[in-house]
DNA sequence: TTGAAAGGCAACCAATTGGTTGCAATTCTG
DNA sequence: CAGAATTGCAACCAATTGGTTGCCTTTCAA
C-alpha cells in the first residue's frame, strides 16, 4: 500500500483514539483478555450506554472486536490497526528527522 | 510523567491527527520547511478559511507553530507532540504483545 | 499610488459527537 | 418460576466540528 493510502487509512484510527474515555478503554483492554461492557464501564464516570457507544466507535475502526457470550458482550483488543497507526507515526517522525537533518546540512555547507 | 497522564496528554494529538485533511497538512509540512496558508491550501478541495481552521487545530495541540512574516503566516511542524504520541502507541503495542505472550504461555503450561 | 495577494475575523449552517433516559429482550440463578 | 443481571435499541439533547461566505486589514509590487 502507498504511504498516502496508509495515512488516510490511519486517520479513523487516530480519530477513535482521540478521546480520553476511549483511550482508557483501550488501556483496560490491553491485557489481551475479554471484557464485558459492565466490567469496562466500572469506575468510568458515564452511563453504560455511553461506554457502549465508545466501544462501538472502537469496533468500527477495528481496534476491538465483540463476541456475544450468553448475556454478555465480550470485547477484545485487536492489535493490527493500532500497530499500523504506530508504524505510520514512526515513519512520519523519521521523515521529518531526515528532512531537518538535510536542511541543517545545507545551511552549514 | 505517569503512563496514564501521558495517555490523556496524547488524546488531543490523536484527535488532531484523526482527520484526512489535517493528516495531509502534516504530511506537506513534514519537509521541515515553512509553508504559507495559500501554499498549503493549494490542491486541497476546500476554501482557504477551511484550511486555516485545520491549521489552528494542529496549532492548538502543538503539532505546528505559526510565525507571521510580512503578509504571510508561515507554519512549521513541531516534532515533539507527534513523537510523544508515537512513543505512547509503541508502549501500548509492547504492552499487549507481552500480555498476549503471557496468556499464551499460561494456556500451554 | 493603486491594485492584487495573503490573511484575519465573525456570522452562519448542517452534520456529527458524546451524552442521557426509557424500555424491551435475553440470560442466568436462587 | 421469579427476579436480577446484562445488554440492545431508539429517541432525544446540547455542544462541537467542519465547512462556507462576506468583509476588512495589511503588505507587496508594477
Amino acid at each position: 500500500m502507498s504511504n498516502v493510502n496508509e495515512a488516510i487509512g490511519s486517520a479513523p484510527v487516530f480519530a477513535a483514539l482521540g478521546d480520553i474515555t476511549r483511550l482508557e478503554l483501550v488501556s483496560r483492554l490491553s491485557d489481551g483478555k475479554q471484557h464485558s461492557i459492565a466490567q469496562l464501564a466500572e469506575g468510568l464516570d458515564l452511563t453504560r450506554q455511553g461506554v457502549t457507544k465508545h466501544l462501538h466507535v472502537l469496533q468500527n475502526v477495528g481496534v476491538v472486536t465483540c463476541e456475544r457470550v450468553g448475556r454478555e458482550s465480550r470485547f477484545t483488543i485487536r492489535p493490527d490497526p493500532i500497530a499500523k497507526a504506530r508504524d505510520y507515526l514512526a515513519r512520519a517522525s523519521t521523515q521529518w528527522d531526515e528532512a531537518v537533518e538535510r536542511l541543517r546540512a545545507s545551511v552549514e555547507e
